[in-house]
Parts: C-alpha cells; structure tokens; sequence
DNA sequence: GTTTCGAGCTACCAAACTTGTAGCAAAATA
DNA sequence: TATTTTGCTACAAGTTTGGTAGCTCGAAAC
C-alpha cells in the first residue's frame, strides 16, 4: 500500500504542511522579488522566527531562494504553484459555503 | 492586494498546512471508508491525540465525515483532492531529483 | 449474560515548536 | 557621515505535538 507514489507525496507534504509554508510561497506566486518584511506582511502575523525557519526549509526542499532583489520561487517552486492553481478556485467557493452557515 | 481571492486562499491554506492535515486527508483519497487505527497507521507515527484534533478540523471544515463505515471524504473534500491531484507526480519526480543531490 | 475484542477517543506529562518583543550588523540611501 | 532598510538573532512565555497508557462503548463469541 505505501508505493513509491505514496512515499513521495508524503514526503512532499510533511514540508507543505509546516505551518505557513504554503502561504509563504504563495506570496512568491506573481514572480516578483520579494523582501523579508515584505513576506511577513503578506502571510500576515507571521513572526521573524518562524519566517526565516520556514525560508530556510523552503529553501532546502528548493522551492525558494534568495536572489539579488530579494526572495523568489526557483523553477520547481514555480512547477509546484502552477499545479496548485486549481486549489484558488476552490477556496473562494468554500469561503462563500461557510459563510453562509455562520 | 489582499483580495477577496487571496483571503480565500489564506483561510484555506491555515487548515491544510496544520501537521499531518494533507496526509489525512490524502489517506481517504480512494474513497473507501477509513478506521481510526487504520488513519492512524497511514499517515505514520501520527499520535491518536493529534489525529482526533485533526479530524475534528477536517470535520468543521467539510472536508471529511465519519459515516457507519469509517472515515470519509465529503464531495468538498474529494474535490479538493481532485485539485491536488496534479500534485501527485510533481512529488514524485521532485524525490527523484533531490534523491540524486544527496 | 458475561467475557472478549476492536473501535474511537481522552489523560497525562515531556519535548518541540511558535509567538512577541527587542534589537543587532551590514548594505543601501541620503 | 547619518539615516534607513534589510536580513536575521536572542530570549522568555505560550501553544502544539509526541509517547504511553488506558477508558468507554458496541458487537460478537462463548
């Protein structure tokens, strides 16, 4: 039962699901440089700690890095928000479903 | 900048990026209906603890139910991970390639 | 009808992580 | 040179998770 698919998406999910790693990198999603404090608005709330701890991981699992203009998403981070654009349409309705029940 | 699709995505992400959230939800992928132990064993090294929480945000959330069977996705949930589906190989080719690195 | 079994779940404490606030060193800007 | 901005660290306090144990309840088995 644990393929090698299964291994992998597991794998791939323990560093997603850190908590404001999904957020962190899509804030990069529009392709523009981003600066530190500029990353810590976006994700809003988000403290200094925990920010550069997740750049860090982001950075190892190689979906962020730091450029000469600040905090971008390599080629494979970018792969990877690109197959996770379905999930913005989603949101939006399952934002509107539950405001209706509250 | 913080449009009404961007809160969306950030309430969303704020649920799917607590520990183990993914990987729940991923195990009731097939749709066969899941026992707590069996959740348990699939997600791997989870704690009874963390996995009741998770379930329960998962619950309020709407993406999974507990049927007479077991553990299920909800239609919202499947279709999450109709969205997420694409994600599947990009994990397994991004373990291949950082396999080869180390 | 009572023992057995597995299912879902809770209690407890220790370890790990996050938050909040303050502030530093280096580079850019003026 | 003085000021601002940027990336980042320190430290204490709070929150979350891990590990182990075991309870409750319903369905079989006896």
């Amino acid at each position: 039962m644990s393929s090698k698919e299964n291994v992998a998406i597991n794998q791939l999910f323990e560093k997603l699901e850190c908590r404001y790693a999904l957020r962190v990198l899509w804030a990069l999603k529009d392709g523009h440089p981003q600066t530190f404090r500029l990353l810590q608005d976006s994700v809003g709330g988000i403290t200094p700690n925990t920010l550069n701890t997740r750049i860090k991981e982001l950075r190892e699992a190689g979906f962020m890095d730091h450029g000469s203009d600040g905090y971008v998403v390599t080629p494979s981070g970018a792969d990877l928000l690109k197959r996770l654009s379905d999930v913005q349409a989603f949101a939006t309705r399952w934002v509107a479903g539950r405001a209706k029940k509250a």
